[in-house]
DNA sequence: GAATGTATGTTGAATTTTCAACAAAAGGAA
DNA sequence: TTCCTTTTGTTGAAAATTCAACATACATTC
């Protein structure tokens, strides 16, 4: 455990708890650490958890069957990243399963300690639950912006939507995208080529200046 | 107050309050109920707020406005339905405004009071607090799910993903689906013509079998 | 039953997006 | 520099979606 310790002082989970306490934390918590192989399933689509898991080493996938067998990846998990936290909150079933991508380490803690305080170390607890009430509430913020993003019909639309909320995030009608072309198209569900071309027209049309990441409404 | 208590009960955020708790829990919280006209701004876009609100009648929208100041509504709020509660935790600037829809009465509680217990009934606020995670969870998850289907490229595609999530919550290839042909293409996010032409396909096809909001996968 | 309104299905034309392929530009490594 | 790789831009044809308009079915009200 100890040699993941500044892994797990990274996850926000454990946001504002100090060194010396962590450790002592991850004890009242039953804190474990577990390893997988590569292509091992760590939880199972349709089982109900009670366990939210923070990525130490490796990388995860989160995965999907659909009726017919076919699989589908819905996302990765990054070291450092908790995962299944949404679900072991809401009590639902996995719509997913957590696949091992290569061998991996995983702390896997149980939502039970973390929600019902014990003696021993209650101020931390409090600290805990704050935390994940933040991480969840910080993913729906994003989804709420990705949706709104998405739901638009046009590639222009969704391009100048996303723009619209970087300029306000920034507070600034010129600032630089965390992503390259590709990426950007996949955030936006679009296709590359579509969006390059319609970055080109905006830009011809005088609506937005842009090179490379750096953009600019006009 | 007491007039809107089955509202209030009836809210995700007191499940498993008991009727005589209720009342001592709201003003444990300083609870208060607002009234605000209609047109009127419940709380403005980029504001931080530390409040979660809990639409007791009338009908709210959530509205942002984009950098050349058109307006667009993200979603409505129903009676009995918390809302912000996302922004609260997660300490954002509010994405959007709340705008009364009509002449509308709201309940608010401040965020602090919830997650922080006090002397006098820390039993409830261990209960809300649990309930308040388990609403980000469940939003969480159905954005989670939504995503997941309208990130499909095609109509076919989109409406396939859908039925199959529904095919796999009831556990059954036939199921009845809670959204009239308007409401699943906008849920979908396309067109309403062209979703119906799917579906007649599809049928035509012989890989579903349907009538108004029944389907069945084969 | 007639009249009305609402939900759904169908159609064809206009528009947009996707797809595949290649061109151009940028960045790194030898 | 030159070579190689990666990223981005461009293009045209194929496919899909949107849009507007109308047809049909179903339910409700008078």
């Amino acid at each position: 455990m100890k040699k993941y310790l500044p892994v797990i002082k990274k996850c926000p989970l454990f946001d504002g708890v100090s060194n010396e306490n962590l450790a002592r934390m991850l004890g009242c918590l039953k804190a474990k650490v577990v390893d997988f192989d590569k292509k091992y399933t760590v939880f199972r689509e349709g089982t109900v958890q009670k366990h939210v898991g923070i990525l130490l080493s490796g990388s995860l996938h989160l995965v999907r069957m659909d009726y017919y067998g076919n699989r589908s990846i819905l996302s990765g998990v990054e070291i450092g990243e908790t995962f299944l936290e949404e679900f072991a909150c809401s009590e639902a079933e996995l719509p997913v399963s957590v696949i091992a991508d290569e061998p991996s380490q995983v702390l896997i803690l149980d939502l039970r300690h973390i929600l019902h305080t014990c003696s021993n170390c209650c101020s931390f607890h409090q600290q805990i639950i704050f935390n994940l009430m933040k991480i969840l509430a910080t993913k729906n913020t994003a989804f709420y912006q990705k949706i709104d993003v998405t739901s638009k019909r046009s590639t222009r639309e969704k391009l100048l939507t996303y723009l619209n909320y970087q300029a306000k995030k920034t507070n600034n009608n010129e600032f630089n995208i965390p992503f390259d072309r590709q990426e950007l198209a996949d955030y936006l569900e679009v296709e590359r080529s579509g969006l390059s071309m319609e970055i080109s027209k905006l830009k011809n049309e005088g609506i937005i200046d842009s090179y490379k990441n750096y953009f600019k409404l006009l």
